[in-house]
DNA sequence: TATCAGTTTAGAACGATTCTAATGTATTGA
DNA sequence: TCAATACATTAGAATCGTTCTAAACTGATA
């Protein structure tokens, strides 16, 4: 895809043959949350011989040029969102799956922050149960 | 102390010289946050000879009879906390510290849960900036 | 106080991630 | 166009937090 390379380009990154395959996955429109784990899964189911170093390189790669948000969540593995907004979410820890919240929500009754700190963002994970 | 001792035997935990040293750092009263590391860094300024195996196993053991709890926060280590409580976060990346939250707060503008899940608990972590 | 299940320990193993250094490739500019 | 070179990819080694192993030890019990 030419609109893909440009993309690419845009964001100071060469778009190599590898780096293309994964952003047009991770970037086709639908929203994803991936580890290095499940992104090298649907590469192999997509025949493409990428390399897990490479797919590591990749994901920080886009991370470092704001194409992807880092999530660390009550879990072992790190996760990369595709909606960089600033968003919130569900998460079954029974199915290891995130779950985006893309409505506005209000926190109320915060405390003030410790002398000298300021609020930078505010993260809610709802946990599910089932 | 006699009480350590007893309050370990209550959650069915042998009271071994390493829990009880261990235990009495983290019940003091004082509610804390430690990783594995953090953890065994006191306990050799403290001079108590207990091997990092025994660190986790220890916190692991508490955590398991709901004497800690465990949070993982955008970072790579799990962090226990000694407050069992359902609370909320300030987090500085920058300090890597973590402080608690422990008034009220409501989310409000909450989407429903996905079908057939529930909500278990609600999370909330306040980034700061400095 | 002997027995034994539970605990501690050093060091090995593990698993996710990063590094290394050799090979390959996109970009550039003559 | 093509040579030079800066950047990317790769396999495999290294790293680091954590867990496992199996041998030695210890608290509970009778």
């Amino acid at each position: 895809m030419k609109d893909i390379k440009h993309f690419l380009r845009q964001n100071s990154l060469r778009p190599t043959k590898q780096r293309v395959i994964i952003a047009n996955y991770l970037f086709d429109g639908v929203n994803k949350h991936v580890t290095a784990e499940t992104l090298s899964n649907k590469l192999l189911k997509m025949k493409a011989g990428i390399s897990l170093a490479t797919i590591y390189n990749t994901l920080n790669d886009f991370y470092e040029k704001g194409l992807l948000k880092k999530l660390m969540i009550n879990s072992e593995r790190i996760y990369f969102d595709t909606n960089t907004e600033h968003h919130h979410h569900f998460y079954s820890k029974k199915d290891q799956k995130l779950i985006d919240i893309n409505v506005d929500m209000k926190v109320s009754g915060l405390p003030k922050p410790p002398k000298n700190k300021k609020i930078n963002k505010i993260e809610v994970l709802v946990h599910l149960d089932n």
